[in-house]
DNA sequence: TTGTAGGCGTTATCAG
DNA sequence: CTGATAACGCCTACAA
């Protein structure tokens, strides 16, 4: 491994002086500089980024949490939270939380002993004693006081996927919601059922963890109580056409659905997912570049991107 | 941040007995070292990775490098890969290539910078400068001479979607083969082919390049004169089933379609697709438990893990 | 069994 | 403008 040392003997100067060179923080003549770095290129010399992180305490590399990659959704975000940062010469570790706090925290650990630049947390518990606050933080489809977040408009969101379904001809409609604990879901439902209130449209709810063995059971009168279904989200919206599709429920004939997130494979299941469109790279995308400007001590005011309805078959 | 040197000055010994008594290398005295194990809990110290990383020249990073995260095969793939490298105190950092040799190289690089303690990659040119074997590396889905890796037995697989696809009655099969250069979608497109042959099946073959322009244009005929298609994995698969509807080409009783992978999705696509199961997860499990193997300098023979017929509605 | 000292590769602070 | 030199936090001969 070639090393600044290997540049200095190489050129006949010291290391301090190859350093500065290569930063370009500091004096060098325009000589030296120049002959530095055609010595870099020559030895293919490139710098140990352990020994850099070390000196600095800071170094490339940025911590990204995320409950589950396994989920469609996260793959996305993480590409692009990827793509802008090897642009901008960073390196991203990625911790799959299962939504478990102990997880979290031994993630937070593990990014402070690696001296992470800073942490893109898409999941993130209400009480957290592992983070005191020392590194940059950028809070992904969760909000929190004092933290800034980037997330799309889930309000939004939820208020385009009941006046959709209410056009559609619905007015018995149920409300699935997600996850619990998670502000997206919440403010999903909140606009939902908003909208639905404020049309006067008959609805129920229900919680996620009830829904599986609501499919499990054959419970026809369950489903054919209502002509509208909001789900949480697409991966929800492909199980329940599946259990529609075994109980012989017309979509989008009897009952209508509408999903939130628009995955790739919403155009694959059939019928075709009408859904809420996120801008999912760009969540991912736009909420590196809030953390660098964070890190370079910029302002970092929290993002609300914009949502839109997508049409397709199930409704 | 608590170092070795508050430890020491804690418990009123040299920072060399602190590191001997955590590390459990060298000598300490069992009281000494009780001490300083206590103390260290009592003061939350955590070893700072960077720092002995530099020491060592060897970090517990590991890198891993896909094609694109965005492909749902790969998260599972890297979802068992972080698992077992959490579970043994190693972090995993991400790079997306692309299929791109510039990008593989880069990161490869990075990963050096890094001090990563090995890289499991599953895209890899076959001419590669910027590796010199200095770090232990699995190839995950490739093969390649004198290189460990571990695959499914994707011979194996394309026979069994041929023997299906007969089984069921095709007797006109197109087999679209996959991304051109990758070992294993060579080997299923061998298996299936040569199962077809010596079957006495008619046959044709479509390369993966050429399948948007196929489904784009309505090209009805291509598609009638067969009874039976082989995909070489779900995504293409899904895709082809919804060309197929868009015709009005009844599945499967017209033709006959079998994907390659089992993702989660395809039970959810209708009709539900028929495909080889690969046992994605512990491919990653064990692509990493092998890397942990070399890195200890102990063998790691390659691996080839088994694959099954997982019967649904498009055959 | 313990402490001293040197080094991992880099950057930063000083004099010169 | 440049060169010693001291960190960064940890590990490990080697000496005591």
């Amino acid at each position: 491994m070639v090393t600044i040392k290997d540049l200095a003997k190489e050129v006949g100067v010291s290391v301090a002086t190859v350093s500065r060179a290569l930063t370009g923080s500091g004096y060098a003549s325009p000589d030296v500089r120049r002959r530095v770095l055609e010595a870099a290129e020559r030895l293919d010399y490139k710098p140990n980024e352990v020994a850099r992180a070390l000196n600095t305490s800071r170094s490339n590399v940025v911590g990204v949490l995320v409950p589950d990659i396994t989920n469609p959704y996260f793959p996305k975000v993480i590409r692009g939270i990827e793509d802008e940062a090897i642009r901008n010469d960073y390196r991203v570790i990625i911790g799959n939380t299962d939504n478990d706090q102990k997880k979290e925290s031994k993630y937070l650990e593990i990014f402070r002993q690696n001296n992470c630049a800073g942490i893109i947390s898409a999941t993130w518990s209400i009480e957290h004693k592992a983070y005191s606050g020392e590194r940059p933080l950028i809070l992904l489809d969760r909000v929190a006081e004092n933290l800034p977040s980037i997330e799309a408009d889930n309000l939004k969101g939820g208020r385009l996927q009941a006046m959709h379904l209410i056009e559609r001809g619905a007015d018995k409609v149920l409300v699935i919601k997600g996850h619990e604990g998670y502000s997206s879901f919440d403010d999903r439902a909140v606009g939902a059922l908003e909208t639905l209130e404020t049309q006067g449209i008959e609805y129920e709810t229900l919680a996620y963890r009830q829904l599986d063995s609501l499919l499990s059971n054959d419970k026809l009168d369950d489903f054919t109580r209502f002509n509208g279904i909001i789900c949480p989200n697409d991966v929800t919206a492909y199980k329940v056409l599946n259990g529609l599709r075994a109980l012989d429920i017309a979509v989008p004939d009897a009952v209508k659905v509408i999903g939130y997130d628009n995955l790739d494979f919403s155009e694959y299941v059939h019928p075709s997912l009408t859904t809420i469109g996120q801008p999912i790279y760009e969540l991912g995308r736009n909420a590196f570049r809030m953390l660098m400007d964070l890190a370079a001590g910029k302002p970092a005011p929290s993002q609300v991107l914009n949502v839109a309805l997508v049409r397709r078959q199930s409704t």
